[in-house]
RNA sequence: GGAGGGGUGUCCGAAUUGGCAAGGAGCCGGUCUUGAAAACCGGUGAAAGGUAGCGAUACCCGUCUGGGUUCGAGUCCCAGCCCCUCCGCCA
């Protein structure tokens, strides 16, 4: 959420801000209702001075047995007056908040405002085979450790079956990724799966994007679609302390994304489900070194992919491309050799105050010092179905099995290779 | 799911029949002391917001949240959230 007053002060940058993005709002309305808004505040605002003036004064002379009908006569007529333009003042001071939570966050300097995201470096060596390398999906299936079939029974399209040494090596991703991070200083995290409404509002999820999440209705719980919802609201409506900033959390969690409207193109494999498990790294920092710790936090990222020695790049995401919330963000994308192409794996964001005024997530700089809001960041540290598809793609052979990329393998009861039959 | 108790500042904790939200602890400063503690004296403390103003400031709001009654609500009424105790159910 952007605060109210700059967006006053900074109308026509907003206008910039949303065309560049490509968000329609109607900001003439919003000044619109914020004038309204402060017209009934103020009028209000006399009514109740005076109110507040001569119930005091009711009360001294009801406390010396005096009469006060003539008062409280004129009193009852000022409540009413109160009433209605209080009603007025609220109506018009939730339509300014509704306006402002439907506002994307602004862009740092360094978005790039073309369309297409730009290329900042790549890693690794792009494998070339001496066959024509088969897709995750038919490995998986081929292989017997993917099973689309039977989850399409169970649940549905878009989810899947991880069997045997697919689930294993599932699961020992996630360890790794949990392990290698909390090398790097991040604390572990295992939050809940499912969170209230204040807090998919805290991180920007609703109300603009409902339809994207899983709701259990009957308790107005949301399945988390990334641990960022859960672990960012972690400190919603704190005031942190100066020192202990950087915070830096490391959270597994399964995601739960509805994919609506992305229905119609088809999606091959596990590359987009309702369901997928993630790691996420989140940091609550200070103005001063959100963007130092942004860089941190791709470095740790990109380090995944690394150690599994998979071919990557980063790119800088477009006005076009960022998240409706983040100010600031990079993608990681991994190589897919059946696609020839790189896959987006990581988005690692900074959005700067606006999660944390829609959250309240504020530090104090010294004892009796102001506080401020802090920064939010956020990045997948990584996506673990994509991972397994870039192992499973990368690392197969004529023959359509895979071997397992040595820093797994202790992870695995030392495998080290997933064979057919 | 059922029955009961509770939620007031950083913490503890009062507020009568509805009438300016006590008092402690803490924190800051001081006296005393070689230094500290203790004691004593003074100060501070009800967030965050919002409105007006260049600003000092003034006002509104503010006792878990949202409504209601009332001239006036921490206090009365309704709904909800959270915590505790007991019962039931349960991995």
């Amino acid at each position: 959420m952007l605060g109210l007053k700059w967006v006053r002060d900074n109308v026509e940058t907003v206008r910039e801000i949303l065309a560049a993005r490509g968000v329609k709002a109607d900001l003439d309305k919003f000044l619109d209702w914020d004038e309204k808004r402060r017209k009934w505040t103020q009028e209000v605002e006399k009514l109740k001075h005076r109110q507040n003036l001569y119930s005091k004064k009711i009360g001294e002379l009801k406390s010396r047995s005096q009469s006060a009908e003539d008062l409280i006569e004129e009193m009852q007529q000022l409540a009413g007056e109160i009433k209605d333009l209080e009603k007025k003042r609220k109506d018009s001071e939730e339509r300014v908040k509704d306006f402002l939570l439907t506002f994307p966050n602004i862009l740092s300097s360094q978005v790039p405002l073309d369309k297409d995201n730009v290329e900042e470096r790549n890693w690794g060596k792009i494998p070339s085979f001496d066959f024509k390398p088969r897709d995750h999906q038919r490995l998986g299936e081929e292989l017997g450790i993917l099973d689309f079939k039977r989850a399409a029974k169970v649940a549905g399209s878009g989810f899947v079956f991880c069997r045997d040494l697919g689930a294993r090596l599932e699961r020992a991703l996630i360890n790794f990724m949990l392990d290698l991070h909390l090398s790097q200083g991040y604390r572990e995290i295992l939050p809940p799966f499912m969170t209230n409404r204040a807090a998919a509002t805290g991180t920007g999820q609703l109300p603009k994007f409902q339809d994207e999440l899983y709701c259990c209705e009957k308790d107005d719980y949301y399945l988390v679609p990334t641990a960022e919802v859960p672990v960012t609201n972690l400190h919603r409506d704190e005031v942190l302390k100066e020192e202990d900033l950087p915070l830096s959390y490391v959270a597994y969690t399964p995601c739960f994304r509805r994919e609506a409207g992305a229905s119609g193109k088809k999606v091959q494999g596990i590359i987009r489900q309702h369901q997928f498990n993630k790691v996420e790294l989140v940091k609550f920092t200070t103005p001063q070194t959100s963007y130092e710790e942004l860089e941190k936090l791709l470095s740790d990222a990109e380090e995944v992919l690394k150690r599994l020695e998979l071919a990557y790049r980063v790119v800088r995401l477009s006005a076009s491309e960022l998240g409706f919330s983040a100010a600031f963000g990079y993608d990681i994308e991994v190589w897919v050799p059946s696609q020839e192409k790189f896959l987006e794996i990581s988005t690692c964001s900074d959005y700067e105050d606006f999660q944390a005024r829609r959250a309240s997530i504020k530090y104090r700089s010294s004892k009796r010092g102001n506080t401020h809001y802090v920064h939010t960041l956020n990045g997948s540290g990584l996506a673990v179905g994509r991972t397994v598809v870039a192992i499973l793609e990368n690392f197969q052979d004529s023959k359509g099995e895979v071997t397992i990329p040595q820093v797994l393998r202790s992870y695995m009861n030392g495998v080290a290779r997933i064979e057919k039959g």
